[in-house]
DNA sequence: TTTGGTTGCTAAATCGTATTAGCAGTGCGA
DNA sequence: TCGCACTGCTAATACGATTTAGCAACCAAA
């Protein structure tokens, strides 16, 4: 059995002073209610001395805030990415001195439910609200007992809370002018995502945006893209069977993967066909897998953010906790993240 | 501004009672105290019709016990593994009606401090102190301030807490059976850890216990270990060079690679040697990682049960809360999840 | 008529902290 | 001598539940 925790009585009763007296120069309030010099130093060192650490519970209940805030997640375990966005809402809660709960939903809407409800009964300050995958969702209602911020994610509906998303369009953008820095102009396929627009697999954000990048910078160059192949889902099997299906109609000069699993089988396949990467064939692709540093030639990709996507998710639910406290309402904001090119070995020049 | 939250005092006064009744009703106390039927459901209706939910806070400041439970491990993001014992934990957390809170070490021991005290400050009712991968760790003291289990770790120095931990040594005892089975008996070498039983890297429990079971079974069948070589770090590029290493002077029947990464690297050497597997060499090894499932052929594997370890380390930990509060001391115990074999297309019978 | 047991409910204390309101004691000016 | 301001502290209450102790009303037995 483990002994009882020290109290705030037992600090003031060691003091010699009243709990009152002790709060106020714990709390910090001691020169503002005029405690003197030598009953404070008493208290202070009646606290060192029995390790006092206040209960949190008993502050959570008088004040209404716990310092504690809920992750609640579609996912954690597919992807890996999860574990960086957990990462960095982690650290970015511990430098606040915040402590995190976190939840998963499985998109269940009842788990959703409940799981928000749980959290709203443990007082959270705050919620974050991700997805693990960028894609639209349907904002619970529970939601809004509170201060929240979407992450990963946008509302389908119209929403007052703020998003935090990474920056696809600028991503495609980049991995577009990678290829055309290098000297790239003809032979450019997509793996992932037809050609145009509308071949996009479901209701995920990703493929649109980084599409709308691609399009735009290559139109721009006055490049056309040579093809494209729609993948059903962005595994490493479908990647496969995209890449052998745009070598039989002949040898592409580059590849822009949708994703690094993806670029995972176009590797496969392209060495089956025996062309190498990147002297016949150059490969950019998305996300930053661990997975990229480790395929040899090794991936040139532009990561996902996540480690950064967590932080800011952080910050920004703590602005919208100060909008609630002062009673502000402001129009919800989308937050960005840049997505960094990482320029490994994939990418190289055309052939003369 | 949100609504402030109903109370059991609301409730009370609704179906025209004390919140004593209310309390009673609610916590299904009222056949017990007499409470007559009718104002039961005058009770029941008033609590359903404002949607009350009681505040978890009070309960727990009242009643000590908050129905949380802390997940500490030295890191969540390095290893992909992390996501599905996370994802353990949090269903068998969920099955129970218990939140999880997180937080990552680092290794850091002042922050492993802060944040064991930020636990306990908080009431949880128990502690999961988790490794990211197996092996001994230094049991910090201010974990005894409560219930506590140690998940993928054992403690280095002679503790009180049980250990849920994957039984590494029969994983080795099936890793060499899969080989057996498949008719190898020479030619068989180790890539990740030498032949000998002291040619281990780092403080890792795997290394030995996998490398223990090996011998054993190994050594039962009167086969010798052709050769091994150890790997300073645990990823591609180091089982690329041992396999290219093992290449050097001769050509082997079959590699037992300590992990999936370092068996992603074995893949690569080979095919530079143009050697294919499984027909010129059969690879069978460790954890599971997505990767094994994406590489060609796809790899044979002893599965790292993380999600089972997740729900194990729960459910362990829910017996020591009963111990604790029962005023029971029983010997720690060390509780061992089995690592079931992953057949795929890596092994073959050995070239006639 | 008193005693005693049941029935059906409530008052009050408690958990550990924060905070508002107020109480003694001193000094000073009028 | 009274009133007033200031100093330095404490009593009491509130947060929202749970739980112990007990109260009023009624009936049955002695």
């Amino acid at each position: 059995m483990s002994p009882r925790r020290v109290t705030l009585a037992d600090v003031a009763k060691a003091a010699g002073v009243s709990p009152t007296t002790a709060s106020l120069v714990l709390s910090g309030r001691g020169r503002e209610m005029r405690i003197s010099q030598e009953v404070e130093q008493r208290v202070l060192k009646a606290a060192d001395d029995l390790q006092y650490r206040p209960n949190a519970v008993s502050v959570g209940l008088r004040t209404g805030t716990t310092r504690t805030i809920g992750f609640v997640s579609d996912t954690v375990a597919t992807s890996r990415l999860a574990g960086d966005m957990i990462k960095g809402a982690l650290e970015a809660a511990r430098d606040r001195g915040v402590m995190l709960f976190i939840g998963e939903t499985e998109g269940d809407p009842e788990l959703e439910r409940r799981l928000l409800q749980a959290m709203h009964d443990r007082q959270v300050d705050g919620i974050i609200f991700a997805a693990m995958f960028t894609r639209t969702i349907k904002v619970p209602k529970e939601i809004t007992a509170g201060p929240a911020v979407l992450l990963n994610a946008l509302p389908r509906q119209p929403s007052t809370l703020p998003s935090v998303l990474p920056d696809e369009i600028e991503a495609g953008r980049t991995a577009a002018r990678v290829l055309l820095e290098a000297g790239h102009r003809d032979g450019i396929h997509l793996i992932g995502v037809g050609p145009r627009l509308r071949d996009v697999p479901h209701g995920g954000v990703a493929a649109v945006e980084r599409l709308t990048g691609i399009r735009e910078v290559l139109t721009e160059a006055g490049v056309k893209i040579a093809g494209g192949r729609r993948c059903a889902d962005w595994q490493p099997e479908y990647g496969l069977d995209a890449t052998r299906s745009i070598l039989e109609s002949g040898v592409p000069r580059a590849l822009i993967c949708f994703n690094d699993r993806i670029a995972f089988g176009a590797y496969q396949a392209l060495s089956e066909h025996g062309l190498r990467v990147p002297e016949d064939v150059s490969v950019v692709s998305f996300d930053d897998h661990p997975l990229a540093a480790w395929m040899r030639p090794k991936l040139t990709t532009v990561a996902l953010p996540h480690y950064e996507l967590g932080r800011k998710a952080v910050d920004v639910l703590f602005a919208e906790i100060g909008h609630h406290r002062s009673g502000v309402v402001r129009e919800p904001e989308i937050h960005r993240v840049p997505m960094p090119l990482r320029p490994r070995d994939s990418v190289t020049p055309p052939p003369a």
